[in-house]
DNA sequence: CTCCGTGCAAATGGTTTGCATCTTA
DNA sequence: TAAGATGCAAACCATTTGCACGGAG
């Protein structure tokens, strides 16, 4: 029997309270810059790119740098609330789904979905036991070749 | 009970015969250059970047170039001899263990450390056949901070 | 008022590209 | 001898750095 696997429809956002107590509570300034940055990436369901998140929100901000996107990422990644993924390509994508999950990842055009199960979590917990180490985070990649890309 | 993990203790390295009869098979030329790097890559029981390959096989070929380490990675990848691993510093490292295993890597120094189990393999194939997709490749990290960097 | 964040510009550095020359098959 | 490989140099481009100004606390 196959397991039906959704993609992370349930909703892992923080509002924008948590989000503005977050960042005071670690000594980070709350400016508007950096609530819009934060708010497109982790409510973004896909994985956007520095340059994606800046023409984003660039929309609402003439004015910002890329420079600003980044250290905000840079932020968001000591808080653990994105994690950020490398492809071959050398560019970085940026998850915030930080929970144990499978990146589904097109080898033609990059896509990326998330998927993640109960099941996927034990089997993997299963995995981590055999190794002796203290993981401290993971990465699971499956490369395939998407349906768009396939035609 | 915690099975014994060996890292790759099994050389799958190819020959150099196999692997210039799979070179010419692919219609690749073969070249003192080409077969330096396969030697030392495809042996390397490390994820080297192309600048350590660089400065290995520039120690019996003084005027080999960047150029031609990219190449030739690029050949190997297509031949599936060895995986690119592209961690966060957007720097490549290439594996020549191109079978199921999980990649330990060192949040602080970069480390790679290869674990592979049988057991890896069977839990891993159950965690693909919960996703509907025809996998072409994987990748599993595990992070930890590695016991140099814990000193 | 002080420190941190922002944004502009310049620098960095891994990787790619162009091209003339050389080598393999 | 033709197609492909090499190596030099220049280009590329994502990311980082330096720094003066501005806004948050």
């Amino acid at each position: 029997m196959r397991v039906r696997l959704v993609r992370r429809d349930t909703d892992l956002t923080v509002s924008e309270d948590q989000l503005i107590f977050i960042l005071r509570d670690s000594g980070y300034k709350v400016t508007p810059q950096r609530l819009a940055i934060c708010n497109f990436v982790l409510s973004s369901k896909d994985h956007p790119t520095a340059e994606q998140v800046y023409s984003e929100v660039l929309k609402k901000h003439p004015t910002i740098s890329l420079n600003t996107i980044y250290q905000t990422m840079d932020m968001l990644k000591k808080l653990n609330l994105v994690h950020e993924l490398s492809l071959e390509d050398n560019v970085s994508r940026y998850d915030p789904n930080t929970s144990i999950h499978v990146n589904v990842i097109c080898q033609k055009c990059n896509k990326i979905q998330d998927f993640e199960s109960e099941n996927i979590k034990e089997l993997w917990s299963q995995i981590v036991r055999e190794i002796d180490s203290k993981p401290i985070g993971q990465r699971l990649d499956v490369y395939v070749v998407c349906d768009d890309c396939t035609k």
